[in-house]
DNA sequence: CAGATGACAGATATTGAAATCTGTCATCTG
DNA sequence: CAGATGACAGATTTCAATATCTGTCATCTG
């Protein structure tokens, strides 16, 4: 079905497999599935990705991307003030994330199982999310706004990055819906930076 | 089996369905097995726990209490400062919560599949937690060492819980053996401490 | 008659046979 | 001959029949 003349790149059985994950989820979405979808034999897919598991990690890392993309926007040496910058980071990180889970809840499902398959491909997602917070820290400290603990910013970033867990893990998804969510996230990253903030000598 | 002549208390039962669900698991412990390791009729049973799922949820609230006033000793005012006390607090909590994980994963797993079942109670027990944390917060603004957020020592508390989650929600329990988790927590705790002590004047 | 029992109905779990899927590879085709 | 195919073996999933469990209640017993 859906003969098409077009070359079988990688970048198209990406989007097939989205589409299956989007379509059956991703217990029932198989290989064969998307392999009929493109019109191929299952064979075919193999030839571009080793593994199912392999095709599945690459569509997760994709779907992190996106967000760490729009991020590192945010994360860029700007003439925005530190603090202003890292609180503006955060909000975006927990709007970006409460939105994916809240607008299309089935597909967030989808992807909350496909990240637990994945870890590799998570921690560098989280690898890379703490590098920039690592850089807006470390920004803000040349700029006299932050001080580090122990001097060390990548530390910091980490210990902001899992300060701030429940509004940005999959796993507290369910809790992003309650109504003093906003004063919640709001408490918590007042309480971060005021830790964060450089005291007067 | 095992026919005793004791009285059938809920204190009993309670005790025989913590058994069974060491030796069998959340799975497969039936309120059956727990009938027949007290030598009863299940029927037995019910008339002392409404549901299965009132049985466990009873068990659950056994197993947090016992958390709960470990760190209410902790909590009780004292001649320990604030500061001290909080960070005391938080460590003793993440010490527990590791060890319970580590020194018996069966059995941790278990209560985590109960903890999951019953949400009502595990809101109750954080509420406990919350309020000992806000009355440490609480004596600590007293005592001048600390600022609340908002002046409000509740919602600070919850928000100085929520920040050290990734210490004692056993979903992040497969991190608790990481080697570098001990720094993590010091590091997210002296970030939460510097955020709660008042800026000199 | 307070408290225990066990038969019972409906819900849930287990099991094993059949169906489907994953990953390989010898073969085919443009 | 680069790239696609589909038959195949072993792994995994599905499905329906069977067994077990939950919760109730009429009945029993000390």
């Amino acid at each position: 079905m859906a003969p098409t003349t077009e070359a079988l790149t990688a970048e198209r059985i990406l989007e097939a497999t989205e589409e299956a994950l989007r379509r059956h989820g991703p217990a029932k979405a198989t290989v064969v599935d998307v392999a009929r979808a493109l019109g191929v034999s299952h064979g075919s897919v193999y030839r571009h990705f080793r593994t199912k598991a392999a095709l599945r990690e690459a569509v997760t890392k994709r779907w992190l991307d996106r967000t760490s993309q729009i991020l590192a926007e945010i994360a860029r040496p700007s003439s925005t003030p530190p603090p202003e910058a890292l609180e503006h980071w955060l909000a975006t990180l927990f709007t970006a994330k409460r939105h994916k889970a809240g607008d299309d809840p089935e597909l967030f499902a989808t992807y909350s199982v496909l990240l637990d398959e994945a870890s590799a491909v998570v921690e560098e997602h989280v690898a890379e999310l703490v590098d920039q917070l690592s850089d807006i820290i470390h920004r803000g400290v040349t700029e006299g706004d932050f001080m580090t603990v122990d001097g060390d910013s990548v530390a910091t970033a980490r210990a902001v990055f899992h300060a701030t867990n429940r509004f940005h893990d999959p796993a507290y998804a369910h809790e992003w819906e309650q109504p003093g969510i906003e004063a919640e996230f709001t408490t918590v990253v007042t309480l971060v930076l005021r830790g964060l903030r450089r005291r007067i000598d």
